[in-house]
Parts: structure tokens; C-alpha cells; sequence
DNA sequence: TTGACATTTCGACAATACTAGTAATAACGT
DNA sequence: ACGTTATTACTAGTATTGTCGAAATGTCAA
């Protein structure tokens, strides 16, 4: 994961529907769950949700399926797995971070 | 680490430059990095640069310290934690996702 | 092939974000 | 007090983002 698809994540991370849709889907398992579906628990216009759930494709969090008439959304957990990595290997300066590391000041 | 703060600290990452100056802070360590070099590093106007670290000091990210004449701002790493948590908390349904669960697909 | 359903694309608009020049503020030395 | 340095606040212009209605597309069943 180099800077510009962790910006890219970040970005599609940062708003509240794009954030509610990928939790929604994370909880939903690798199923994924129809556009409709989506639309109706965030509440949103159809046309509002593709906007959306096309920019969390875009960055790669999330993957779609055909299923039907039906238009799958999923969380793609590898993806999430990079960005925390990511996170991981620069929140610290390359010092694991993650549980109880947020006073390891040492290194000036 | 609420949604709220979390949207708000994916916001301020979601930038190339504040991206960039956040990582130039972790690198620079606790002592943080005068306002001053931060722009000369990323290549910065004096008021675009001040544009961006408020924007990370907002979503607190990133803090600030008067030395003399000069203002010196630090990542905070109690902040990337929280991040971090708020992220392996949310990836996979509560499941830690951080090393190698990537394929953990089984709970449909 | 017609009709219904699920979703996307298009178009227009309002709101917000980014950039950078200029003016103002804070700290310091003389 | 004055000039210099370091930085922020103000302001305006441009670009991007978010919203949603209407029209188009893809899928299926009869």
C-alpha cells in the first residue's frame, strides 16, 4: 500500500455515509449486501448511493457482484488489512503501535 | 475514538500534503519539526502550510508548542492509536485483522 | 417483446476544500 | 520604540465534492 491508495482510502473513509456504508458491510461478512438494502439503512437516493459506494470501489475497500437483479456490495477485508498496516508502519516511525505503545518517546 | 472523530482524523490524512507532513512529524519524533521547515520540506506557501496543519491539529493529530519565535508541531501517537484501534475494532467485525486474517471468510 | 424491478449515468446546483497573496500578530535584539 | 524574523489570519479565486431528480441500462419473467 504506498501513499497515494492510502490517500485514496483515506478519502473514501472520510464521511459519515462512506464510513456507515463500509461498517455496514464489514457486519454484513463477505456476502456483501444489495445497493437497495444499503440505501434504505443509510438512507439515502439511489443516485446518491452509487456516488458513494463507487468511491469505496474505487479505492479498492469494497468489492461488488452481480447477483440477478441485484447489485452486491462487500467489504474487502485485505484491503483494510493494508491500510492498518500502513498505519502500523508509520504512525511510529516503524515501532509497532497498535496496543499500548502511544508513550514510547525514546527515540527523540 | 467515535465515527465523528474518525472521520475527522480520515479527513486530514486524506491529503497529499498533510499526508506528507504528518509523516515528516512521526519521523521527526516527540521534538516535532518547526512550521517553517515542515514547508520547506513539502514545498508549501507559509499560509497553505498553516492551512494544513490546522486541519490535523483539528482532528488532533498533531500538536503545537511555541519555542520562542518559532512554532514547532509533533504527531501525537496516543491519536494514530486510537486510529488504529478505532479501524481493527471495525475491519472485520471485531476480529483482529491485523496480521493475517485477510481470508478469515468462514462466518458468512 | 413488453413490463417491472434494481441500479447506474447524466445534469444541474449548492456547499466545501485548496491555494496563495497580502495584512496582521508574536517574539526577539538593539 | 523600531526593525527583523516566524507564523497566522484574512480574502478571493478556482476546483472538487455531495445531493438528488430524471433518463438510461441491465436483468428477468411471462
Amino acid at each position: 500500500m504506498d501513499a497515494t491508495r492510502t490517500i485514496e482510502a483515506f478519502g473514501a473513509l472520510a464521511h459519515e455515509h462512506r464510513l456507515a456504508i463500509y461498517r455496514l458491510l464489514v457486519e454484513a461478512g463477505p456476502g456483501g449486501m444489495p445497493a437497495g438494502h444499503i440505501g434504505e439503512r443509510i438512507g439515502l437516493a439511489p443516485s446518491s448511493l452509487t456516488f458513494h459506494v463507487q468511491s469505496l470501489q474505487r479505492a479498492g475497500l469494497i468489492t461488488q457482484r452481480r447477483a440477478s437483479r441485484q447489485l452486491f456490495y462487500a467489504a474487502d477485508f485485505g484491503a483494510m488489512n493494508g491500510l492498518v498496516d500502513y498505519l502500523t508502519k508509520n504512525c511510529c516511525g516503524g515501532a509497532p503501535c497498535g496496543k499500548s505503545n502511544s508513550r514510547s518517546r525514546k527515540a527523540a
